[in-house]
DNA sequence: TTGACATTCAAACGAACGTTTGATACAAAC
DNA sequence: GTTTGTATCAAACGTTCGTTTGAATGTCAA
């Protein structure tokens, strides 16, 4: 086998299994002798590539929640882009289904959503990452299309807290699914999926004071 | 000093400062070494007198969390109940208030919060309690006031999936506090705070389809 | 005063942790 | 064929972890 492949396999393998050990369990929950043998690798093979065990988490974010955002946020790009007339409902539409219909696996869904809400209640250095480059940007590029789909002026103010209000529903749903399902009774399958999109969508307009009419 | 006392000051003293550790670093992170000297007690104490680490996990949960979130849940019930003609309106912002700006202190309300989303994205023994002592009740209870108070007819489903929309603004904007401040730009004091109560019963109202005339 | 009981304490236990080491295997460069 | 650099490995490092132990201390009833 090369050389390089051969490298990659092992680190590749490494990043991907301790990204569901991390997301499932949490930092400190995982030892770096769990992802190793899950990984199937040798022990100190943590410490070769990536040095420490905190540099993996970190590598962990920039290789694979980041670029998984980075799909997420494309699919809502190209579903608001889609529509050759921007309108608030096709706007908040497009980011409910990126999130919870979109481009990701239900594993990587709930990996994802578990991350980011780990790194929201106990900000580690992942988490100047996770703002500057993930949720800082997307705010904004959320914020900018829905403003310049409505019609009446909203202050900057009042328009970022909406978008906290339809961002705090997106996560919740997704991390908090053990939750929803257990007092819904509903299994988190495509059916309840598209009824949450439905729910986020349509709470979300009438939100926004938004007739809900022209979705 | 008499016998129950001394016992109690230890024993209570352990859970708070538990209390405090669990919320800021997660039950992993925190270790009884750190506990017991914070405390400013023996290492053995935490055995002694709760057998074992996780055990005092739970009673934090038993004796602090429920307690608190038994409080906030008093202060909503106050506030809607001193309305003589229940309106959703009223009822909303009962919720947000008693969440946002009720019965607790700042630290309290963070804590209470960073606790429950732990909970949340990765349950423990604890969930169990919380689901069936705190949340399922405490659901029930708001979702019959706003289904008493609103006029037109809301299937049982609806309501629960409203219900999961306004307490996943309430939870947000408590736990990702950091996110927020951040993000705005602005203080996590009283004037914002205020703020934060008007956004959630605002947006919430609309999303329930309801006129805020009346609030 | 004695005995029983509850609580605190310093010290130690074995297990698990993150990390380091030095040997080994192997492919490419000379 | 020898050298060089990369990757893997078993083994061990020192530290920290949760928990246990047994003695010491204090309190109340008999």
């Amino acid at each position: 086998m090369p050389r390089e492949s051969r490298e990659e396999l092992t680190k590749e393998r490494i990043l991907d299994t301790a990204e569901v050990l991390f997301a499932q369990k949490g930092y400190r929950a995982v030892s770096v002798r769990e992802i190793t043998s899950a990984a199937r690798c040798n022990l100190a093979a943590v410490n070769y590539h990536f040095g420490k065990k905190e540099n993996l988490y970190l590598e962990v974010f920039r290789s694979r929640w980041v670029p998984r955002a980075t799909r997420i946020r494309e699919s809502f790009r190209k579903a608001a882009a889609g529509q050759d007339s921007l309108s608030p409902p096709k706007v908040v539409r497009a980011l409910a289904q990126a999130f919870v219909e979109g481009p990701l696996s239900d594993e990587e869904r709930l990996r994802h959503s578990q991350l980011m809400t780990r790194e929201m209640t106990q900000p580690t250095r992942a988490f100047e990452l996770v703002a500057q480059e993930v949720i800082q940007p997307f705010f904004k590029e959320f914020a900018d299309k829905l403003r310049s789909a409505q019609t009446d002026e909203v202050g900057q103010e009042q328009m970022l807290l909406n978008t906290f209000s339809i961002f705090s529903m997106v996560l919740y749903f997704n991390f908090a699914r053990v939750a929803v399902s257990r007092l819904t009774g509903r299994e988190y399958n495509t059916a309840f999926r598209a009824r949450l999109v439905e729910q986020i969508t349509q709470f979300s307009l009438q939100g926004l004071g938004v007739s809900e009419m022209e979705a």
